[in-house]
DNA sequence: AAAAAATAGTTGCATAGGCAACTTTTCATT
DNA sequence: AATGAAAAGTTGCCTATGCAACTATTTTTT
């Protein structure tokens, strides 16, 4: 069987470049952009939050958001009900580049899907979630890891 | 537009987890894997052919064939028609392993696919290899890069 | 043939990210 | 209420990987 495993990785690498380019302007690195995009969608949130939900290792996501605070982009309050989490908030800077970080995404998922028609786009975003999970079911089911 | 990098970079991470268990026996390191198996399929080349097939930074090659050659998987002479070339070669050590590490990779992809129908499974690997393929002209063409 | 350009490899530096140990705080059990 | 377990964060350590600068060789140009 041809190997699935080496396209991932590929454009896993592909994309890492991308970002790491795109960055550039912004004084963020590539790796703080998925951050900052489901921050977007949804903050006030803790970081063990982010983390589940980003399928994140806390640790990782502990350093990202430190990054983030050290450049102004988010603040982080202890927060008042449970004083072991820290609430994670956007700042005015971070919403002053909302759109041009959201477009680096989109255009992203552009460069990647091109010349795909809308049906291919769809198939391949609901195996791509199907695997994943898949992975996450064999590796969890392993070893309880603290994602 | 729903993320595909979030799975494609999911799926990486689970990846990487999974080939670190699975490689403690024999004490390469996760990224080691790959070489390998494109080492079995062929050896006798170059570290540059191996970055170009693996569209792998070279200097990323330098180190994980240094690696095996120092857990003596594999052995480097330098080529008698260009003495600036690695001719890498498998060891009898590597061989021996060799159905153990391509059964680890058959079975990345079946987890990875499990129930996914044949038909799925072709056009997973079809899809993402156009997406590769993308990737890598869409970042090529705005700098000339040495992979 | 000499100079310039290209190629193969190596290495230092940087980021990303996982894991495990540790601290602090909260929750559950007795 | 006290003790033990769990949860949220932080940090040190490790690997993977890209990029750029450098060396040594080979190829191309002049």
């Amino acid at each position: 069987m041809e190997s699935i495993g080496k396209w991932i990785s590929t454009i896993h690498r592909y994309a890492h470049m991308y970002f790491a380019q795109e960055s550039e302007g912004l004084g963020i690195c590539g790796g703080q952009f998925m951050f900052l995009k489901f921050l977007y969608h949804q903050d006030g949130v803790s970081q063990e939050y982010i983390s589940k939900q980003l399928l994140i290792d806390k640790g990782t996501t502990a350093r990202a958001i430190q990054n983030l605070e050290k450049l102004g982009y988010v603040i982080r309050k202890k927060s008042q009900t449970d004083r072991r989490q820290n609430v994670v908030f956007l700042t005015e800077k971070a919403h002053g580049i909302k759109a041009e970080v959201m477009d680096k995404f989109s255009r992203w998922t552009e460069i990647l899907t091109k010349d795909f028609s809308q049906e291919e786009t769809e198939i391949i975003l609901q195996l791509l979630h199907k695997m994943a999970h898949n992975a996450m079911e064999h590796i969890q089911q392993k070893e309880n890891c603290n994602r």
